[in-house]
Order: C-alpha cells, then sequence, then structure tokens
DNA sequence: CGTGCTGTTGAGGACGATCAATGACGGTGG
DNA sequence: CCACCGTCATTGATCGTCCTCAACAGCACG
C-alpha cells in the first residue's frame, strides 16, 4: 500500500527500540545490496532453502510455515516490517526444521549476505540488540503457546489479533484493518476454517471488528484485550506499553 | 538421584554443544557464589520475581509456568540440568510478564548475580554460545507450538515425551523414566487431566510406555517418535542428530 | 464472463472437558 | 505398627466445543 515505507522506518524504529544505537540502522543497511519484491501468496523462503543469506522484512506481512503431514498449512508465527524473517539459521545452522515463509501480502524483502552479517556482528550494540530480538521472539513464541494451549476460541482468536495489532502499532503502522485472511487466521490459531469464520462473525456481532468489508478489522481495541485477556506488556514496547496496560486498568473496573 | 551431577556436567555439555570454548564452563561457574536446593513443589521463582540474578539448573527438572485466571496452572516449558532459568529477565529486563518457575522434582539451582553476568558476556564465545541457547529457545517454542496447534491428544502427549526425553539425553541424562507427572503432562499439553490419564493408558497399551508403576517410562521410543511424528533434528544436538534422524529414515518403511 | 480465492451457512459427529467418586501410594506422627 | 493425610492415578457418565463434509455466494482477476 503505502510504498514509500521501504525507508527501512519500521526497522529503525525496532533496533532502537532493542537498544542499538542510530547509527546501527544506517550501517545494517549498508549490507544490503539486494532488495526483492513478492507478491502475495509466493513463498519468501522456500521450505528446502538453504542460501547462505539472511533476509529482512521491509514492507508487508509474512507468515512462517509447516506443512502438516495432511498437507495443510500450519503457521507458527507473523513477520512484521522490521522482522527478521531467517535469522535462526544464520545463528543456529545446526538446526534442521522444514520451515518455509510465505507473502501474506505484497512484500518488500532486504537481503544482507552472511559474510556481511559477519561484520556487522563485530558491533556489540547491534549484536546485543540482535540478540534481544532472539529473546523477544521467544517471548512471543511463549504467549501464544500460552493463549493456544488453553480458552475458548473466541479468545484465541482475540489473542491473535491483539498481537499483530500490537506488533505493527510498535513499528509504526496503525491501521486497523490486519493484513490477512480468516485462512490464515485458522492456520495460525490451530482451528478449522468453518469455525474461525463463526469466531469472526461472533467478534463483529460484539462490535469489536468491523462488520463492513472483507477484511479484519478492528473497531474496538480495549473490547478486544479484554476478551483476549492480552496484556501487550510482554511484548517489550517502552512506547506502547502505556497505551495497553491501560486497558488492562481499565479491566480491572 | 544422583547427588553427583553437581559438577556442570549437564551445563558443559550443553555450552559445547553451543559451541562455547573449554574454559568458558570454568569461568562461568567460577561466578556461581551460592547455589540452593529446591524440594519438589516448591517454587524457585515466584510470579513476581525481580531479583538481579540469573539462575541455572543444575540438577532435577522444572518448568516455567503462568497462572490462568482460573487459578489452574499452565505449563509452557521445561527446564532441564544446564537449562537457564531466568535469563530473558537479564537480557530484555522492560519484558513484563508473570511467570513463574516450579520444581517438578528435587533441585540445585545455581546463582549468578547479573554484575557478574555483565563481565561474562565480555567474552565474545560465551556471549554468542548464549545468543544461540536464546534462538534455541525460540525453536523449541516454536516446534512446541506447530505440535500444540493441531494433532491428537495421543499426539501431543507424544511429541511432549519425545522432546523432553531428547533433551534429557542431550545432557547425558538416559534414565527411561520422565521426571514428572501426569498432571504436569496435562498442564503442558492443554489438555485436562483426566484425558490425558486416558491417553497416556493408551500408550501403555500400545507398550510404548511401561505398564509397571506410576512413572511415565519410555520403553519403545522409536514408536513414540512415530506417534508423535517428531523430528528430533531441531533440536540441534549433533550426537543425538543420528540417532534420532534414524528413527524419521525408519518411518518411510 | 468464466475461474480462483475467500467468505458464509447448515447438519452431523467426534474428541476432549467437566463433574464426581474411588483407589493406590508414600510420608508423618501417634 | 498402624492410622491418617496429601498427592497422584484411575474410572464412568454426561455435555459442549469444535471438526468435517458439503454446498453456495461474493468478489477480484484475467
Amino acid at each position: 500500500m503505502f510504498a514509500d515505507c521501504g525507508s527501512g522506518l519500521p526497522l529503525g524504529l525496532k533496533l532502537k527500540r532493542l537498544g542499538a544505537q542510530a547509527d546501527d540502522l544506517d550501517i545494517l543497511l549498508l549490507a544490503v545490496k539486494r532488495r526483492v519484491s513478492v507478491p502475495a501468496r509466493d513463498n519468501v523462503i522456500g521450505e528446502a532453502d538453504t542460501a547462505a543469506q539472511v533476509r529482512i522484512l521491509l514492507v508487508g506481512t509474512t507468515c512462517s510455515y509447516k506443512r502438516k503431514e495432511d498437507g495443510n498449512r500450519s503457521i507458527l508465527s507473523f513477520q512484521h516490517p522490521g522482522d527478521f524473517c531467517d535469522l535462526h539459521r544464520y545463528i543456529v545452522p545446526d538446526v534442521k526444521s522444514v520451515i518455509g515463509v510465505q507473502a501474506l501480502t505484497d512484500c518488500t524483502i532486504a537481503i544482507i549476505e552472511y559474510r556481511d552479517m559477519d561484520k556487522l556482528l563485530s558491533r556489540p550494540t547491534l549484536a546485543s540488540a540482535l540478540w534481544r530480538a532472539s529473546k523477544l521472539e521467544a517471548v512471543i513464541y511463549r504467549e501464544r503457546l500460552s493463549s493456544m494451549g488453553a480458552g475458548t476460541a473466541l479468545k484465541r482468536v482475540a489473542h491473535l489479533l491483539c498481537e499483530q495489532l500490537a506488533r505493527l502499532e510498535a513499528v509504526g503502522i496503525h491501521a486497523p484493518q490486519l493484513p490477512f485472511s480468516q485462512i490464515d487466521v485458522a492456520d495460525a490459531a490451530g482451528l478449522s476454517i468453518v469455525h474461525v469464520n463463526r469466531t469472526i462473525q461472533t467478534l463483529r456481532s460484539l462490535n469489536v471488528l468491523s462488520k463492513a468489508g472483507r477484511a479484519i478489522e478492528v473497531v474496538d481495541r480495549k473490547q478486544l484485550a479484554r476478551i483476549a485477556e492480552f496484556d501487550g506488556r510482554y511484548l517489550s514496547m517502552p512506547e506502547l506499553a502505556l497505551k495497553w496496560a491501560v486497558q488492562i486498568e481499565d479491566m480491572r473496573n
């Protein structure tokens, strides 16, 4: 949509949040020798990809997924602008895991070669920022695990939407429409498409999601967070902590 | 049980696997000024703990958990000897998340003060080993997420048992009995205690788990991995990759 | 103007939750 | 040595959430 976001703004916000220095962003972007566009539904990274390069999502939304034995896609996480798509392969190359990354919208990807990454990581501030990003990734997985394990479909879907909304806002994207389909939600929440559809209709009838249009559009964030019992503070977003924390306070009323 | 394991053997194995150097272990252990014993069922770390120290599990098994609004415990991950219990709090202190760590067996914990951690991390080999540990943690969460989201209770429980068995073996612990109860499995798999019990009885009737005694004792690992569709290679354990990978090969017959 | 993808609706059935009660085991103290 | 207690394991019955199958409608695309 807003193609001018390719400047790396979200990435800059994210690095700053992780404690990197101002010039770390410039140096990182300098190492990007190539950018590619990927249309929606295409693979950004194949399930058997072994290229010696790290990809960073600049524009759009992707998901990392795994194929189940029955052929269905299981979405493990979403990536938003500023997120690395396959940093794990660079850091822990031993890990064998057939995971692909697919574009959910039209995307722009930055590519950095491994040999250039080596140089980048000699900067301690950047290295520790990326370490924090890894820990944060683990925390996000952990939180999703806790929301998946228990609770009704309504709560699980609401939690998923809250997480994505908060992460988008954390990188400066404040659109109420979420950039993925009900099918994507189903594959990510571990629910059937049919049931996700009914769940979303429930959320619409509660005036939490917009009733107009096909897109998943959040119109009552506070209520959504209440349903999800979502406490956004785990995402470590100082600039947003207040916003989401306030909602938690409200819940106690 | 084997109190002489307090020497740090599992921790050494783990660090070695993560690419640390031989003397990194010694230096890490030198920073441990205090060790504590925690009896089974006690909290290792309270849900509101803010002490400026990092804990490493030396002996026993712990879980990190979260209380759900209904008061029930939801287990997010297990820790085995050599694992850090709360490294994330040191690295990403902003993250607010009410997570506790509970001893499932009698445990021995090593404690390192934050100020000593700062010194330790000036060693690049140790810092990058801990970075890898963080990524590996994220990978483990991701894999659990993929097994939780889909599949029947039988598969989910089997996957959980496989993961713990493999991780225990990775640090040199080769006992067939798993160090936790059916209740713990239920809280970790997001299933009711009753249904976990029935699932385990199914596994026993399939001669996958031992029929004698209360403990969860794996007698047919190959079959268990087949049921779980478990591919242990994601754990990045070179010394065990062969073992578990072979089973995957067998599955194709 | 068809073709594909996504969204929507209905009906039936399965898996797992919940409630309730009992059994088995180990530890503790009389 | 035995009675008691707490924790964990086990069993049966009922109920509800969510899955599956199947069909159709709406929209965007060439």
